[in-house]
DNA sequence: TTTATTTTCGGAAACGATTGCGAATCTTTT
DNA sequence: AAAAGATTCGCAATCGTTTCCGAAAATAAA
């Protein structure tokens, strides 16, 4: 069906291993022939067969990128930065989506096992609590960095956020602009940002003396009707806050829906604040306040580091913990 | 270094061709041999070599997607109907983005020539005039199907909205909403979306009466800062126009900036709408009215249509042109 | 019991590339 | 002119599977 390099070979008269060779400018081809070689390739247009290849060589020039899932903003900036290290390395790129459920991230950590990838860029499902598919996957030679949702019990590189600071800065923000009770929107019981950015939250109680309450610190779901139904609540209820730090974009769209349906006026009765990378927040009305972390940065970033561990096979690869700075954004939605 | 099928069939006493039918459930091997082969092979953690297979078989199980950018509501969408339907299948997806420029997509296309995937599903760049790259392809025996940004000199099958009706709602209901002046915004000259949608815009205009006119007519690049300028002098030139149709959703974004910046009020001196996915277009400044697609579902529909094509390689495809239906959801920035 | 048939398996050739090793040919040195 | 070295290339093994073909063992038919 297609050109091969054993056609290749037969128009030339040179044998197969020459013109391998003369492809690759090896230097045991005159140049002469390697001229000819090239010319001919190009003429009927061949590429080599890229699973001969990764057989032979046992190196697939594709990454892995698991995501719990791509309509979302953070995420989509971070694949932008993937994929342009990537092209950078002609590297290819396989995607994965969890649905922030741990059966398919194990389906997919089975997957990956037997060389179909030479790394994996990794985001943690909501849902995993359990990582020995991924110590399987490690152990089984496959490079791992794990970027914004890390995991911590596992000895690999991390691309964060200053999650614990941006979410006392957040917390302190809405202190800052007059909310006594604040509530904070949990994103899930298991994931390392969701923690480090309640602790943040904490902090801030901490320093400005207002007392931690149970009933402020409301766990979410993966359904956005059920999420609306949780904050209708809490915003109805006996002990409404008068601020709301939400730990994820779709938590805050989620308080505006509910505001629209309640009456609420933000920022006059609430005022929210959300971890964020929606481009337009500065056009929702009222203008949302956000925590905005550099995604496409944490991509390039995650995929540069697994490109080091890729290129020098040989060391002991150096795990690196780096931690991005996030920006409060201030806008009108935490106006006085 | 990883199990392979050598050593499954050594610690079993069997050849590897024995285990190689016994995995894949051939009739040739006895029930209690399978079960044995099955034991050992998930004691040990086997996984196939997908590459070996590859080659052997001629099939990848993946399939590639082409697309102009990924940080864009729409594609991202469509993503996720991929690859629901490429789970469900047990495929893999390899992503590629071209950020509309026309080398990339020349580029990936070669890349793909050589058994990578068994299949293309491609949207179109803004900057690709010429179509031999995906001839080529075509020709080399990878089935290709369109979505969204199609391309008419290639048969193949195409899945896309019914753009012409979307740009003469759109601009119907900017008109019955007693505009008088309305611009389209154009996305690029060679895409068949583009025109479609400026059809139905110019569909409209004569329907009503309303004569067209070149200076309404605007063309964009892909640069956000341009178009904000371009828009810029439309809205403060001698014949401002008094809507706006935004042939896709950066655009009306770029309007709502330039508006901003401009003093202007949408929709009272402006109406604007837009093709758009943005799902919190109801919680802009004002909320944006949309002609929205159906975009998770026509990424099912081009990789369902794909598959077709991957499951009976002998019947000649036949193929389709799937058009779906688009929605106007008026809003406020085009109440009167 | 012999022959025919079915069931079950192994040997070995692919798939298309890469690469170690040996062997020509050509150039240089003595 | 002969030996040594450098240059340039081909043979064949290899990567891990799949699959064609043949053969042994078990079963059925004669």
């Amino acid at each position: 069906m297609s050109v091969n390099i054993k056609m290749l070979a037969e128009r030339l008269n040179l044998s197969i291993s020459t013109v391998s060779r003369a492809l690759r400018d090896s230097y045991e081809i005159s140049e002469s022939t390697k001229i000819r070689v090239k010319e001919m390739a190009a003429a009927l247009n061949y590429h080599a067969n890229p699973y001969a290849s990764s057989l032979r060589k046992h190196r697939s020039k594709t990454i892995a990128v698991v995501i719990p899932e791509i309509t979302n903003n953070f995420f989509s900036l971070a694949i932008n930065g993937i994929e342009y290290i990537a092209q950078e390395k002609n590297y290819h790129v396989l995607i994965y989506l969890t649905h922030e459920d741990i059966q398919k991230e194990i389906g997919f950590a089975g997957h990956l096992q037997n060389g179909r990838v030479d790394g994996v860029l990794i985001s943690l499902s909501a849902a995993t609590d359990n990582y020995d598919h991924l110590r399987e996957l490690k152990e089984k030679g496959v490079p791992i960095v794990f970027f914004d949702r890390v995991c911590d019990s596992l000895e690999c590189s991390n691309i964060t956020t200053d999650d614990f600071e941006g979410g006392f800065t957040a917390t302190e923000h809405l202190i800052q602009n007059g909310c006594k009770r604040i509530a904070y929107l949990d994103l899930s019981k298991h994931l390392s940002i969701s923690s480090k950015r309640k602790q943040g939250y904490l902090a801030a109680l901490k320093k400005y003396n207002m007392k931690e309450e149970e009933s402020l610190i409301i766990r979410t779901t993966n359904n956005n009707a059920e999420n609306e139904e949780i904050i209708s609540q809490l915003l109805t209820g006996p002990h409404k806050p008068d601020g709301i730090f939400a730990s994820a974009e779709k938590l805050a769209i989620a308080c505006y829906n509910v505001c629209e349906r309640l009456k609420i006026n933000i920022p006059r009765q609430l005022k929210v604040i959300s971890f964020s990378n929606l481009e337009i927040s500065s056009l929702l009305n009222p203008s949302l306040s956000t925590i905005t972390q550099p995604a496409y940065e944490i991509g390039k970033q995650a995929a540069t580091q697994l490109f080091r561990y890729l290129e020098k096979k040989s060391v002991t690869p150096a795990y690196e913990n780096i931690i991005l700075k996030s920006t409060l954004i201030p806008r009108g939605s935490t106006k006085k």
